[in-house]
DNA sequence: GATCTGACTTCGA
DNA sequence: ATCGAAGCCAGAT
């Protein structure tokens, strides 16, 4: 069923705690999917629900038209960008 | 149906 | 550090 996939991509994102970040791939792997292309689709589709600002590249930058978006919703979440990229080592959620 | 596009990733040069 | 190519999925034209 593709749309248990939709919603297990969805389900994952929420799951991202606030002052935390994931990467696409993460996201990915976690939810099962077998690109991470799909992550941004469906965020673009059913993104307006969920924390998609939690969800930036794999090299810690945000997509180029949300970047500024991004880093301020991230901001006010105490996620401080180090200018355009953010690091990852320090807010990549892990999943327990 | 075929082709293009898009919130992507990873490798090699 | 920068660029190009390949792999992948679903919706739109």
């Amino acid at each position: 069923m593709d749309e248990e996939l939709h919603e297990r991509i969805r389900d994952a994102v929420t799951t991202i705690p606030p002052g935390t970040v994931a990467t696409y791939g993460d996201i990915a792997a976690l939810a099962g999917a077998s690109t991470p292309r799909l992550i941004g689709r469906v965020l673009s589709e059913d993104g307006a629900d969920i924390p998609w600002h939690r969800v930036l590249r794999a090299n810690g930058t945000p997509a180029p038209h949300l970047v500024h978006r991004q880093l301020e919703l991230l901001r006010g979440e105490g996620v401080l960008a180090d200018g355009q990229r953010i690091d990852l080592r320090t807010y990549r959620w892990r999943p327990e």
